[in-house]
DNA sequence: GTAAAAGAAGGC
DNA sequence: CCTTCTTTTACT
């Protein structure tokens, strides 16, 4: 009997030692089943024989092991493990996250088959005229003469002829092994490179089988997409595996068509959208090296390789990128950890660079890549500022506005409208005395939906019927105060009578297939109106629309969090990007009611390379990240008061352990109550990065045993990107 | 996080 | 003295 240590799913932060009974083989990052408590968990075996091992005669056995090789490859303990140190999270969640839900459970490993079909001996022989009357199913028996099929490669279309010739025994089911996939042979067909793009690639080439961060900075329509492509082309020769991380809203079946379309090998995407059986076959082509590319949002980052060669994180300026709740971890971070562990090169692209990763370029630390003409030779669009205060307003655009949405129609070309902020309107208010209609459980005005005649809350999810009277003083007079994107579509249309207005929004998106309906309807062209939220500035290309409008541009100018500029200038540009096509420059019109806006003005006339300079010297000065670290306790509580307490007492204890951190707060989250709690936050800022981690371990080992903490729930979230 | 034990509050 | 709800504690 030996003692193990397990890492289990279990939100404290310690560690569970078990016995390991005599002539059962386990190894570091093996699932095993244990028990705990009155119940059973799977858990990681994360140590053999502990030095500090718990009381041995309190341990109990193991249930039973569930693997007979590890799971988490040693790289990606390291990774996870230092994941779980720098994002303070218990390691046994951590660890947890990092496979797919069904071997979470428990399921044991499938044995590394994927089902295939292939012809029968008889299949083989038979004639093609015994088919004739079946053209689907002759059809796929010519298919399957080629050699053996995919189970998932068989489209819907295909089943029943499938089936029959499974019933006629031509075709068989037969298991074949995940096996490394053959390394590509033919030298693929690329597009001709600008000097910039040649630049780029070879020297990520040149940094193959070495750790290498690069930061990409190439502007809308410059090409970053090719230059992933050519670079990823003499690994792929040498077998070995790529991983892309996009933004959620930017994987889009066309991204994927673009790798596929490209390489003869096995391109795979890994999303939220993937059943727990097609996650499990995806990971499981990963481990084994079956799969080639892997593109995929966040979580892909912990997905496991047999000979990962690459990993490509693009718009890497993109929030999506950081995990929200639970395990806060930002994948691009840890990317670059990743690398550094596999001894790979990572490309950090964007039009529009984060500030922490241009001063990471400025620093030194990532090697800079320039992409500064667009590689179609076709020329930026121009931005123009429209000034709100001056002129007619009608439905939100002003009069310039509309001529110019007029004048791009009659041209042939697409207009798009971006607002974000869906629905009809903000707000219900009452005209009589101003009374608005608040969420019951949120410090908030709910939103009004006309279509769904209901009111619902952007921040907790509830919805109550449209209110006939005022709740204050009885009134009728009820009226929409601010304009949604629903609100716009609808003034359009009967402003626009001869042109379709499309919406493409969270609303309009929410039944299945709606969004392709659209983007078709779009695609297919022919001048119209595309109204819609940041749906529309990520992901999609619209290669009709020559101008772009951004309805109102003004509520990020006065934010208190110090990242809006920046991401109001990396909205700005990508937007921009969206517009102009070859021969006909886009516009881009910016709404403001306040046009001289040093801001506005400094994007306007010297671009967001300028913009972001400027703003990281403020930074310095402000000393915001990345000139210091971050990290922000949030407390909720039903009682207003708790929270502010318990942060109280972490300054208190910070102010005498580490008076060199620069706190601020406890000030209430700028949504003060929300879902019925109360809401606040402790700014932690620190020139030291390790003397800020030091900090906070102290700090959470000492709250572990206040009355206080169990009180209330607490979080904490290291270099947050959403400070709400 | 879950589950059970311990404690507090209310009914008769 | 019993039930029901809330709080505390253990979890290897």
């Amino acid at each position: 009997m030996s003692v193990i240590r397990i890492a289990l799913p279990v939100p404290l932060r310690q560690s569970f030692d078990y016995l390991l009974p005599a002539g059962i083989e386990v190894q570091v990052g093996c699932r095993v089943r244990v028990p705990f408590g009155k119940r059973a968990l799977v858990g990681i075996v994360w140590q053999l024989q502990p030095a500090d091992a718990f009381a041995e005669d309190a341990l109990k056995p193991i249930i039973e092991p569930l693997d007979a090789a590890p799971v988490l490859s040693e790289h990606l303990c390291q990774l996870l493990s230092f994941a779980a140190d720098y994002y303070h999270h218990p390691l046994g969640e951590v660890l947890i996250s990092a496979i797919p839900a069904l071997l979470r459970e428990g399921k044991p490993l499938p044995t590394g088959q994927s089902l295939s079909y292939q012809l029968t001996q008889a299949g083989e022989t038979t004639a093609e005229a015994d088919l004739k009357r079946a053209p689907k199913q002759l059809a796929l028996w010519q298919q399957l003469q080629q050699g053996a099929l995919a189970a998932d490669s068989i489209t819907s279309e295909q089943r029943p002829a499938l089936r029959a010739l499974l019933q006629k025994q031509l075709v068989t089911a037969i298991e074949v092994p995940f096996a490394p996939y053959p390394a590509l042979t033919a030298a693929s067909a690329g597009l001709k490179l600008t000097t910039d793009q040649a630049l780029a690639v070879s020297a990520i080439v040149q940094a193959q089988g070495r750790f290498q961060p690069f930061l990409l900075e190439g502007i809308t329509g410059s090409g970053k997409t090719e230059v992933y492509l050519q670079s990823i082309a003499p690994l792929l020769a040498q077998g070995q595996q790529v991983l892309v991380l996009v933004p959620e809203i930017g994987l889009t079946p066309q991204t994927l068509a673009r790798f596929a379309d490209r390489f003869a090998v096995p391109v795979l995407s890994w999303h939220s959208g993937l059943t727990d059986t097609e996650r499990l076959g995806c990971w499981q082509q990963a481990a084994t090296g079956s799969a080639a590319i892997v593109i995929g949002t966040r979580s892909a980052l912990f997905l496991r390789f047999a000979r990962l060669g690459l990993i490509v994180v693009d718009e890497e300026h993109d929030a999506s990128l950081k995990q929200q709740d639970g395990f806060r971890y930002h994948a691009r971070d840890l990317a670059i950890k990743r690398a550094a562990l596999e001894q790979c090169p990572v490309v950090l692209g964007s039009a529009t660079p984060s500030l922490e990763s241009l001063h990471n370029a400025l620093q030194g630390r990532f090697q800079l890549l320039t992409l500064s003409s667009r590689a179609s030779g076709q020329q930026l669009p121009t931005l123009e500022l429209i000034n709100l205060q001056q002129q007619p307003v009608q439905f939100g655009l002003a009069n310039t506005t509309i001529q110019q949405i007029k004048h791009t129609l009659q041209q042939g070309f697409q207009v798009m409208l971006f607002l974000n902020r869906r629905g009809f309107a903000p707000a219900l208010s009452c005209q009589e005395c101003g009374w608005v209609a608040d969420c019951q459980r949120c410090d908030a005005s709910m939103t009004w939906h006309k279509s769904d005649r209901q009111l619902n809350c952007h921040h907790c999810g509830s919805s109550r019927p449209v209110p006939r009277q005022c709740g204050h003083c009885g009134s009728t007079r009820l009226v929409p105060l601010g304009q949604g994107t629903e609100q716009l579509e609808a003034q359009l249309q009967p402003m626009f009578p001869d042109y379709p207005v499309v919406r493409l929004d969270r609303d309009s998106t929410r039944r299945k297939g709606s969004l392709a309906e659209a983007l078709h309807q779009i695609t297919q062209g022919g001048p119209q109106l595309i109204v819609g939220t940041q749906m529309l500035a990520k992901g999609h290309h619209f290669p009709q629309v020559t101008l772009v409008v951004i309805v109102d541009v003004d509520g990020a100018l006065f934010s208190s969090d110090f990242r809006a500029p920046e991401q109001l200038a990396q909205l700005i540009t990508q937007v921009a990007g969206r517009a102009g096509r070859a021969r006909h420059a886009g516009k881009v019109l910016l709404q403001s009611r306040y046009p001289d806006h040093g801001m506005l003005q400094d994007i306007l006339h010297n671009g967001y390379d300028s913009f972001a300079r400027l703003a990281l010297t403020e930074r310095q000065q402000t000393l915001l990240p990345p000139y210091q670290f971050l990290a922000l306790f949030r407390a909720e509580s039903h009682q207003d008061e708790l929270p502010r307490q318990w942060l109280q007492q972490l300054v208190e204890l910070v102010q005498t352990e580490a008076p060199e951190v620069q706190l601020l707060g406890p000030i209430r989250a700028p949504l003060e109550r929300k879902a019925g709690k109360y809401r606040w936050q402790l700014h932690c800022y620190s020139a030291s990065r390790s003397g800020l981690h030091q900090l906070l371990n102290q700090l959470i080992a000492a709250s572990q045993s206040w009355p206080l903490t169990r009180k209330l729930r607490w979080q904490l979230d290291v270099d947050p990107v959403d400070l709400s």
